[in-house]
DNA sequence: AGCCTTTTGAG
DNA sequence: TCAAAAGGC
């Protein structure tokens, strides 16, 4: 019988998989391939972090397929250029798929659904990522949202969905299988070897991805609305690598949420979970803005930004590397940056501390930043990283204020006031008393680790500088607006 | 989902 | 005198 091609991307698992169900559902077997082609992806080619996370998410991916009866076939080079061969080797007439938002490859899908119509081959694509897929939600004057509470809320009124088909006991083979690449000679892992950090901190595969369910469930979600904010505990779910590669989806978490409300969970685990649930109305919210703006991983939506006075890659080169490998001399933002480059994930409060000493303090655009996070978190995606990093800096839609500078003393004393975070990170200052952790420079000169480095911004100067600058662009765009600054 | 300074008002 | 509230960035 003819088979069908279910060509997986960033779906990888086998349950909640639409385009899987619909595959199943034709009747006839099913030649599940994954195709390695990154640059198409240009410009914004995976980084190291999520190599390494695909390269086991595959094998975990494979391996599930072997035990339901199938496989999982791998191919490199054009997307369209493999699709047709396997579509010529197998005799195939239909490929099957779930759709992906990023504008690169909006366009290739888009691109590959037109030739492979034009050479009569059935093509569907399906949702697995999304509650909401972009284009399905719009304000009362037919635009996209750009602020969140109203987004958030005309999605709730539509009614959350938990539709989740069931996991297929197994799935139906070819009579032949076409040859498949072995996935080592993609060269997906790095060459030397810093990658133990990882793997010790991370299950990559849908398994890994219903056991992070499962903890956050047992240990987290019920005292998620001020567990989160303590960087030192594992008070967050830890969920987003799986939900970038689609080891787990919107749709998954949403019903488990839904069983756990059923429960008697008391008003503390009901705000919590209902601020988990908000959460992930501002992942859908990222894929939102990204596709209706889709400019925005490399410009500022607020276009005044486009002329802050941002100071020059010669002149910043020296403290983004000091920024990049945790050297700044400011305990909170060095253990967040050593986190990121150890486990290639970052606690959510600190991302933020982090970004905003980057982009105020340190006055480096905040593209420097996002393009440092691209390549060293495993869960880097291109709709939440720019939201991420926009909402930071204050150029995005409905971003925090540029005014609302973090003050990373500040933050490390509400937030990891035994210090537990910085001093697992930054074990240089494991012997320092708590009251000058956070500001080791206020500490009596005997005291202070000679191997941590001096804090390379004054705090409350830059501080002052950066509200500066940002008074003077407001004047400039208010006197000229659009126009360029003198 | 901030920080800093000033103002207010109870004691 | 000091904590809480308010106001500005």
């Amino acid at each position: 019988m003819q088979p069908v091609l279910l060509w997986l991307r960033r779906d990888l698992r086998l349950a909640d998989n639409p385009a899987l169900t619909r595959a199943l559902d034709t009747g006839q077997p099913v030649i599940p391939v994954y195709l390695h082609a990154p640059e198409e992806e240009a410009p914004w080619f995976p980084g190291a972090a999520s190599r390494w996370w695909l390269h086991h998410s595959l094998n975990a991916l494979s391996c599930a397929l072997t035990a339901a009866g199938s496989r999982l076939i791998l191919r490199q080079g054009g997307s369209l250029e493999c699709l047709l061969q396997l579509l010529d080797e197998t005799g195939a007439g239909q490929v099957i798929w779930n759709r992906t938002y990023e504008p690169a490859l909006i366009q290739r899908d888009r691109r590959i659904k037109a030739a492979l119509k034009d050479r009569g081959v059935r093509v569907e694509s399906c949702n697995s990522a999304l509650l909401f897929e972009p284009w399905t939600v719009s304000n009362k004057s037919g635009e996209p949202y750009r602020v969140f509470t109203p987004f958030w809320k005309a999605c709730c009124a539509k009614g959350l969905p938990d539709d989740v088909a069931t996991l297929p006991e197994s799935i139906t083979a070819p009579a032949h299988w076409p040859v498949s690449d072995d996935l080592k000679q993609w060269a997906l892992l790095p060459r030397i070897s810093w990658d133990q950090g990882l793997a010790q901190r991370w299950q990559p595969g849908e398994a890994g991805a219903h056991h992070a369910l499962e903890r956050f469930l047992a240990h987290g979600v019920l005292t998620y609305k001020t567990g989160r904010d303590l960087p030192g505990q594992p008070g967050t779910s830890r969920l987003s690598p799986h939900l970038h590669f689609g080891e787990i989806g919107p749709r998954q978490l949403i019903r488990a949420c839904q069983r756990l409300q059923q429960q008697g969970i008391g008003t503390e685990g009901s705000t919590s979970v209902a601020a988990f649930i908000r959460e992930i109305g501002w992942r859908e919210f990222a894929f939102h803005l990204l596709f209706h703006f889709p400019q925005t991983p490399e410009h500022p939506l607020d276009q005044r930004f486009e002329h802050f006075p941002w100071r020059k890659p010669e002149d910043y080169a020296d403290d983004l590397a000091a920024w990049q490998h945790g050297l700044t001399g400011i305990p909170l933002v060095d253990a967040g940056m050593r986190e990121l480059w150890h486990t290639g994930w970052m606690h959510n409060r600190v991302r933020m501390i982090t970004a905003s000493l980057l982009v105020k303090n340190l006055g480096i655009p905040w593209q420097e930043g996002a393009r440092w996070f691209w390549d060293t978190l495993v869960d880097a995606d291109l709709a939440s990283n720019t939201l991420g990093w926009q909402w930071t800096a204050g150029c995005g839609a409905d971003a925090a204020p540029y005014f609302r500078v973090f003050n990373p003393v500040l933050q490390g004393e509400r937030f990891d006031g035994q210090g537990a975070y910085i001093r697992h990170w930054v074990p240089e200052l494991e012997h320092l008393p708590d009251r000058y952790l956070h500001a080791p420079w206020t500490a009596p000169a005997s005291l202070i680790p000679p191997a941590y480095p001096r804090p390379r911004v004054d705090l409350g100067a830059s501080r002052k500088t950066a509200l500066a600058a940002w008074e003077q662009l407001k004047e400039h765009s208010r006197l000229s607006p659009g126009g360029s600054v003198p």
